[in-house]
DNA sequence: CATGAATGAGCATTCATTCAT
DNA sequence: TATGAATGAATGCTCATTCAT
């Protein structure tokens, strides 16, 4: 019994890690059902019992980190921790950048899976939203401390929150060897990170 | 000899202009070399012999465009002419989200094709080099003049720039009707591109 | 022991009426075996511990509806009831007809199963040389008694037979609305049913 | 160019006369496209050059056989040319079972296309009905002489008709071997054909 | 008796590219 | 210079059947 089950979850797990690898190399278009069945070493038909087609698995690939980058980044910009608000918004911005940089084939993955999917498009539309909502919060806040003016909270985390994404994004997917946003350590190159910082600072408060 | 010479060059037009239509419509991925052929009333054959394959064809098709966007954006931001800076970035601002707004297929195709090709990335990311070159000579101006502080120019301009292109490109690409950055006229939303020239005035001289 | 041998007919009876519901709504072709296990809630395999495969379960279905339509159909047409010969026979196609047009779906999946399956087809004519015989038993009694000339009974009996039969399974199966025998509760159509006893028994008596 | 054309015109007979090879050997659904293909010798995707599916070929395929049954049939029943009227009705209902006979894999499929294609099954509906007109037609003008009574001549010409179509179908596609409506030459049996019309003529003229 | 995970052959369809005319 | 017929690899998906538990 809870050895079926067991096998079927490990079925599972084997087709869901080769996807993750497959998709990470080849990108979304490029990889066929076939190719991750192969990787999986199990029969092409498996794949059936576990995915409705490449978009369903691409969904469950892609979820986990969606909601890495966007639930959990910038979380607790708002309450004060008593460092300064320039610091810990460095700290985010490098880490929105390092999760970018560690899985790149992935990002591009989704970029592409999203032109061609709606439903994809959707998924991640819905994790953004619920950071520009975080962020929009923890700026209503400075305003309540009088730090900063009431504004179009909305379009400014939307094209400030776009302006960090777009970054990574073009750097990760289009990728020049020039332009990286990582060092060879995937940590963000700290100049990269301060101009963000600085900009983002003098953007929201002005 | 002239004739011939003519004739084949109208034939390429035609070929052109019918792979302009198809890629707007149908977009990068799912345009086939038989629905370009089909468009151009030409023989299917007859599309090899004046491009080596989709690649070259959108190639050809977004330079063009690309150069307009790119190249003939921001030309005049530096040198003053005698308006307020807020009103020459503001109007720069506003057609360049009018540019996107105009052909979405097309740029919509060119995400797609630079995702698939990295020719066509490389193309994109020329021609956006020569506008960020733009934008960091007028920023040194400002400098000359005492306006702004000398700064990481090629990283703020990359940043800013991006968060432009990036705001007109997912309204454009995956357009929640809501989130469009124009309204029914093909015109940049007012209060939309006032925010964003806040935030990249203040961004920039903080 | 009794306890296992009553859940296994249980089971059978399950796997039995869950496919007669799936035949009957989806066909014969479209029909699987998974379907059917679906329908009957078991697991996908308890189907082959008690059917050979789909054309085995189908011939247990249809069985007993090809026998109810055929071995009782004009069961008593020979020996007189006192009523007139013409009213009987009117009862009797009429009922034929009803038979048909009472479970489309099987008739349709019937003539389905039987162009894929030999085994059907050969059940589906043994039922049908019942009906013939006791048809044309029913005519030597009127040869007896002079009023029918002794005649090639066979084939006037699967020609007339098969007269009913293609005219029910032709509306039943390919049935177009206009073309329909019978009316909105299921009744045979009386002006049809005139014709064809009109003929039926013109062509026996002339 | 007109060798191109004429090259053009040679692969799809190829392709036609595979496919009724195929057709006629294996029935419609067991019929593949790569089974068709690899009969013509042609490549799998040139099939599509020429039809659409599957369905697309049977339907060119039954046209013109479906035309000859039941266009070309009965069609001088009416008019007297100085024969009898029943040994003309004869020589129809030898001359429609010999067509049924002569081609049996192939009536057999059409019998299976049109459980699984409505667009073949009205195909085969049309031709039908302009037989059924004809024959009405012919009925028509025997009232007009007085031999016939005036009466439900559809219902009578459909069952009648029907007879015919099914008591041939029946041998040929289900064909029990002591069934057979010919002999070993192809001839219709002529006690069969004798019985069939002395029904049709009783039924009639009764 | 019953389960349900796994298999893999089979099929329809599309499309970039070639090449003889 | 233009044509368009032909190719065949590639892909997503279904389903009957088996078998270890």
């Amino acid at each position: 019994m809870v050895d079926r089950r067991a096998r079927a979850e490990e079925t599972r797990r084997q087709l869901l890690d080769a996807a993750t690898r497959v998709f990470e190399a080849s990108g979304y278009r490029a990889t066929s059902v076939a190719a991750i069945t192969k990787e999986a070493a199990t029969a092409h038909g498996t794949f059936y019992l576990y995915f409705r087609n490449k978009e369903d698995v691409f969904g469950e690939v892609v979820q986990g980190l969606i909601v890495e980058l966007y639930e959990h980044s910038f979380t607790s910009l708002g309450p004060p921790d008593g460092r300064l608000v320039v610091d810990r918004l460095e700290q985010r911005i490098a880490a929105f950048i390092e999760t970018f940089a560690a899985r790149p084939g992935i990002w591009r993955a989704l970029l592409e899976a999203s032109l061609q999917s709606p439903e994809v498009a959707a998924r991640w539309g819905e994790a953004r939203a619920g950071l520009l909502r975080r962020i929009v919060d923890g700026w209503r806040h400075l305003v309540d401390t009088g730090i900063m003016a009431d504004d179009d909270f909305e379009v400014m985390a939307d094209a400030l929150g776009g302006m960090l994404e777009w970054t990574a994004l073009r750097s990760v997917v289009f990728g020049a060897a020039g332009a990286s946003v990582t060092d060879e350590h995937g940590k963000a190159r700290p100049e990269l990170v301060a101009t963000l910082t600085s900009l983002w600072i003098r953007a929201v408060t002005g």
